[in-house]
DNA sequence: ACTATTGTACCGATCGTTCGGTACGCCATA
DNA sequence: TATGGCGTACCGAACGATCGGTACAATAGT
């Protein structure tokens, strides 16, 4: 995908994640990266869907190279939980911005998108469950944890909304990080 | 209000729950509850926007009773909390259905329902902390959990969406209970 | 008879989408 | 070095469909 290319698809993604996906006309989209309506079907043959697909698709190889890796890199279990919510704290804008994966779950109730994007919301939880196996926690309770520190992220995401603050945010990291560490 | 006019606001609340507020066409209402545009019109003259305000006042006294009356009703802390998670467990069908306030609070952008679910979600971690230093615990430490708690619901119906299982809401459910009556 | 409630028909606006067409750069052939 | 064709990128205008909303007459319940 070439810069430019990049650089129109992040800006859509940022009108999806605020606003979901009915929530985004074509107007919103052509008004936000300059485009006429026409040439937007230039870049996405198929329309406003194949618009979201696209977003999520580099959503999910953001997650590969800001959250899974550094999920794999760390020389310790700590370190490596360390750099996901690092990471992810950056994504999110300390608790600022929605998560589109979340966004579009909930606002395309059983289109594809939603498929996709709870696909991918079950890969991170998988993800962070590999990790802490690879440190001897046994397979159910890595599980359980993976699953757990995901919903305290996207808990804490939600609750900052609506205090419209980061804290909230910041304190479902630091609880799902003693989740994630305790032995 | 009515028996006849609240049975129409719960048909219409499941719908915006589910899709959101722009998922949901004037026609999707008509359909689901069987009136007629203009009979919609004579129940909320001010339209999809009175509808999804009368849904979302209606869900704040159903808060009101289910959850913040059993949050002050038990003899201890334990007994309260469980009461609090029993009712939000019905509510939520055991993590299968989505919260409306949630649902609210995302796709109006900064609407006047945003605001007013956002004002709701505060008001129920105020009051789970409420009921915490009613017990003892420091006033920060309490609102503390309160936000945990409430993140904690809404990340394990996220996820539980993801997963497209109940589970990963109980499992959230239960941590939230150990943070709530840790000492 | 009166009032509450509803169905039918319709409104302008906006939705996602498609159309015809233009500007510009690349590359082959003459 | 011209010239003509071709692919990429973009545009304004318009499409049919649906949006939220309204006017009004007919019906139902008292």
């Amino acid at each position: 995908m070439s810069n430019q290319k990049a650089e129109i698809v992040d800006v859509i993604a940022n009108l999806f994640r605020r606003r979901g996906y009915d929530g985004v006309s074509l107007g919103d989209i052509s008004a936000a990266t300059g485009l006429g309506k026409s040439s937007l079907y230039h870049h996405f043959p198929g329309g406003k869907e194949e618009m979201a697909s696209t977003v999520v698709e580099q959503a999910a190889s953001n997650m590969q190279a800001f959250v899974f890796t550094p999920l794999m890199a760390g020389d310790s279990l700590e370190s490596r939980i360390d750099g996901m919510i690092s990471s992810v704290t950056g994504i999110y804008g300390g608790g600022d911005d929605p998560c589109l994966l979340a966004s579009l779950l909930s606002s395309d109730e059983n289109g594809p998108l939603a498929e996709r994007a709870g696909e991918l919301i079950r890969l991170w939880a998988d993800r962070i469950a590999n990790a802490l196996r690879a440190e001897g926690i046994e397979r159910k309770e890595a599980r359980r944890r993976g699953i757990l520190a995901v919903a305290l992220i996207q808990g804490g995401l939600i609750t900052s909304k609506a205090f419209d603050s980061g804290e909230p945010f910041k304190e479902a990291m630091a609880t799902a990080r003693t989740v994630l560490l305790a032995r």
